[in-house]
RNA sequence: GUGGCCAUCGUUCAAUGGUUAGGACCGCGGUUUGUGGAGCCGCAGAUGAGGGUUCAAUUCCCUCUGGCCACCCCA
């Protein structure tokens, strides 16, 4: 052991979980791609102020989970590690005039992100998310585009029994009044509340609807629902966006204690959930509607939609249910022999095969021919070609068990090429 | 960030306040010398780190590191 491990939190992905990995992020872009959103690649660091300002400076991730990088001289913008994409990618709609580009501006990107968290399954302090954003279209319909966009790629990776929890969560104009409203309610056990519930009924009643103490639990049940009290604007735009769902097939559970964990979110908010999971694992991503928050970053009012979607949980979800799809297969084909001088020769034959679109290696020891067939076996390959001491070929079938006589270079290498082909597709 | 449980070869298990910490799987090699996943034989490989108690610690205590669970929060 070396005395160095990976730092907390932070983990090394390997077979089979890599190729399960590689799978989700390949049906995720596919997803979003064909459905007309572009490809967006942001750097992995911003200037800390523009989470602080989007995420809101008192919220757990900017306070705790930031992750700030050191100032390397005094004319240096402090930068901090991403701790969720929405920010990066309105700051790049407004960098990069994408206003006068055609309303809605439709993003997907799979980023790393990085969060100070403390660390448990399902919860990394590096994680992975497919983040979808659809920037400049008010209307409703863009919401039910963009959640029924999550549900077909969760349902495409096998995950087909998600559920939709639909909230809104209301807008500058009907939250202040909620809150009052909800905070009467939650006052009349004030006292019997957790010192944790106090403080929350104190500075953010909402997520009192979200505690998992008891007397919090109780209570919550009898609360007003913030779709009763939605201004009419809020209303409409939530009938619109239930009722495109239903009939765009997107089976909605209603949600009235929903809220999510960053402030900017307004009107429609929702979350990707695996029935009968609890806690961590179950939230397999969320979105939201974030109205004012193109503008809270600088630019004109601009309306914005979009949700993220952990890669990590997915995978998790998929090795759960034994959905994870098969590793990559090692090469077909693998090139032998024993003479030192011979190894050049192997790794040729192997590069031309692979250029004809068979998986190939060459055994690059010089070990003796039983010990290199017992590991191309091992590896399921499909076929050996031997290259024997004067130069020949020989082609052997691992199947059949059968040996073909030495022959040419060419008409061995596409006989092994034949083979790999149509024992390879079974 | 708070509280709790945990930590032995790459993996999975075993053992002990006292000689060389044991097995299985995996890997590598041998099986009379260039042809197959078996069998047999062999090799390599661990007490996470640092302190303390003790004649003696992998074992008991502390700190750190890391994992897991709950909370917090979120993906």
């Amino acid at each position: 052991m070396s005395g160095f491990q990976s730092p907390r939190g932070l983990r090394d992905i390997r077979e089979p979980d890599a190729s399960a990995f590689a799978w989700a992020e390949e049906h995720a872009w596919s997803a979003a791609l064909a459905a007309g959103y572009a490809r967006i690649q942001l750097p992995v660091a911003e200037d800390s102020a523009l989470f602080e300002r989007a995420i809101g400076g008192t919220s757990d991730v900017v306070t705790k989970e930031l992750y700030r990088l050191a100032v390397r001289s005094e004319e240096s913008t402090p930068l901090a590690l991403r701790p969720e994409v929405t920010a990066g990618v309105v700051r790049a709609y407004l960098q990069h005039g994408m206003r006068s580009e055609p309303q809605p501006v439709r993003l997907v990107t799979v980023a790393e992100l990085f969060r100070h968290d403390r660390p448990q399954k399902g919860r990394y302090r590096q994680f992975t998310q497919f983040d979808i954003e659809a920037i400049g279209d008010a209307g409703s319909g863009i919401d039910i585009e963009v959640i029924e966009l999550g549900t077909a790629y969760l349902r495409s990776v096998g995950l087909r029994d998600i559920e939709v929890h639909l909230n809104s969560v209301g807008c500058p104009t009907c939250r202040p009044g909620y809150l009052v409203v909800l905070a009467k309610h939650f006052a009349a056990v004030a006292d019997r509340l957790s010192p944790v519930d106090q403080a929350r009924l104190e500075e953010n009643p909402l997520r009192l609807l979200d505690s998992k103490d008891e007397v919090a639990v109780a209570h919550a049940k009898g609360a007003p629902r913030f779709v009763e009290h939605l201004c009419a604007d809020c209303a409409e735009h939530d009938r619109a966006v239930r009722e495109g769902l239903s009939i765009a097939g997107v089976t909605v559970v209603d949600a009235p204690h929903l809220v999510r964990g960053l402030d900017y979110y307004t009107k429609t908010a929702w979350e990707y959930l695996l029935p009968g999971e609890q806690g961590q694992q179950g939230a397999l991503g969320g979105g939201g509607r974030y109205d004012g928050l193109v503008e809270l970053l600088g630019g004109p009012a601009t309306p914005g939609v979009g949700f993220a979607i952990g890669i990590d949980r997915v995978v998790l979800a998929l090795q759960e249910r034994g959905l994870t799809p098969a590793p990559q297969r090692p090469p077909a084909v693998v090139v032998c022999g024993i003479e030192p001088g011979s190894v050049g020769m192997r790794i040729a034959i192997a590069s031309e095969l692979r250029a004809s679109g068979v998986s190939a290696r060459a055994d690059v020891s010089t070990r003796k021919i039983g010990k290199q067939l017992e590991s191309a076996v091992r590896d399921t390959a499909i076929a050996v070609i031997i290259v024997e001491p004067d130069g020949s070929l020989s082609l052997r079938d691992l199947a059949a068990g059968s040996q073909a006589e030495p022959g040419a270079r060419a008409m061995v290498v596409s006989a092994a090429a034949q083979l790999a082909r149509t024992q390879g597709g079974q």
